[in-house]
DNA sequence: CGCCCATTTGACAGCTTTCAAATCGCGTGG
DNA sequence: CCACGCGATTTGAAAGCTGTCAAATGGGCG
């Protein structure tokens, strides 16, 4: 067993859920350079139009990935939680065309990219897994395309309180009916595309149905499958591995 | 040079254009095993659900992903042209999440799932390139999404417009002043998150500004700096080479 | 205790949708 | 070569979901 302790442990965890690693595919994870670094919240581990030289595991804390357009306004494209590669994208792609930005104060280990990519071919279990991790991204990236694109306001919300539900779950953050979310209705909306004001009068018809209950941003989930129905959700999009 | 009546042409064109192959790299790519499939328009490549067993090379035509909600409305989240690999996404999930459907006529080739996961990472140029492009989907997802999320009607249409043009360019398909669309004003809205109606207002709009002329499908860009203007488009997310 | 920011609420405006009908384009058949 | 028919496009009017603006309330931190 790999101790806990072990700064790139939660990357070994990931990877695992996303393929079929043997003993020295795990060694060689750990045995990764890296550098640890601590964030506070707001901070930036990204920029956009920053050149990729380090892959980013995130340890503990919550980010997110946004793009900015003409008007001002913000669109989150995703989430992350800890133990999630936040990076892949970018650092592939060398020039990173979004942010990815701190929801939370966080600690990262930075991977130098030369040594992700030598990695992942030099043994092709670690590298499928890597693949197959920037893939379940992409199906998420898909998936809001199309909660945003084609689903009301209130089913929008109820859908991504699912997401999170899910995903917090299989982190080992809290089961899928109660969790803390480090999210204000503003980065909610910027997620749903919603205006703030929309976003919590969408929360409590949700909490007015009896769907979910809330005290501060914890979230309790007290009818998983009316929230679920509510927010037309099939977790199928989310490739789970224990699902 | 390689024979462009090679089936496999398409696809050694895009991954040159997505990563640094040698001569091997390219034999390899030409020697892939493939059974070539002919589609009508509105067929299906995909469909939610299925198992992957092949993974699809598009050698002429157009297709989309979508994403069918529960009121039976679609959103559709990315259109791919000749030479698309379309469906690397899917085929390394394993179970589909989305669908692949023909836009017009079109001609494919089914490569087996391991042949491609094998030549992956038996010849590393050529797997970082089809991880690359994986990962530029990826970035139009996320453009997509900040598109429908956050940008009013006129300007995702301006922008889709835009973006369809560089790809078009960029794949030797008419340059990025005219190109013919093969899209009905629905299908426009279904990539929009609009209404048929509304796509028709909006597109108007453009035209009355002199920004674009349409003569049946075929679109005639007059002011391309007017456009990308309109349209808040910034063309880094599509990762193009030559940019 | 007091400040500051997030949340909440209400009234109103507006962008987009909805519903319907007319027009246009184009392939088919006489 | 022209009439017909069907789907896509276009247009208008009205409704509605969501946004905007503003102010009140609430909670956490120094």
């Amino acid at each position: 067993m790999i101790s806990s302790n072990e700064p790139l442990a939660p990357m070994l965890g990931k990877l695992c859920a996303r393929g079929t690693l043997d003993d020295a595919d795990r060694a060689a994870v750990l045995a990764l350079p890296y550098k640890l670094k601590a964030h506070d919240a707001d901070g930036y581990i990204v920029r956009e139009g920053d050149i990729a030289t380090h892959s980013c595991l995130l340890r503990t804390g919550f980010a997110y990935r946004q793009k900015i357009v003409k008007t001002g306004e913000r669109q989150i494209c995703s989430i992350h939680l800890p133990g999630d590669m936040v990076d892949l994208q970018n650092s592939l792609l060398v020039v990173a065309d979004h942010s990815v930005q701190c929801l939370t104060r966080a600690d990262t280990a930075l991977i130098p990219r030369e040594a992700v990519i030598e990695l992942a071919f030099r043994r092709p279990n670690i590298g499928l897994a890597m693949w197959y991790d920037t893939l379940v991204d992409a199906a998420i990236f898909r998936e809001w395309t199309t909660n945003i694109g084609r689903r009301d306001a209130r089913t929008r919300l109820a859908h991504i309180l699912c997401e999170f539900a899910m995903r917090m779950a299989a982190a080992g953050l809290g089961d899928h009916t109660a969790y803390d979310l480090p999210m204000s209705q503003q980065e909610l909306g910027d997620c749903t595309g919603l205006t703030p004001v929309h976003v919590n009068r969408m929360l409590r018809s949700l909490e007015e149905a009896g769907l979910i209950a809330r005290k501060q941003r914890s979230v309790s989930i007290l009818d998983w499958d009316g929230l679920v129905s509510a927010g037309d959700f099939d977790a199928a999009y989310l490739h789970l591995p224990n699902a």
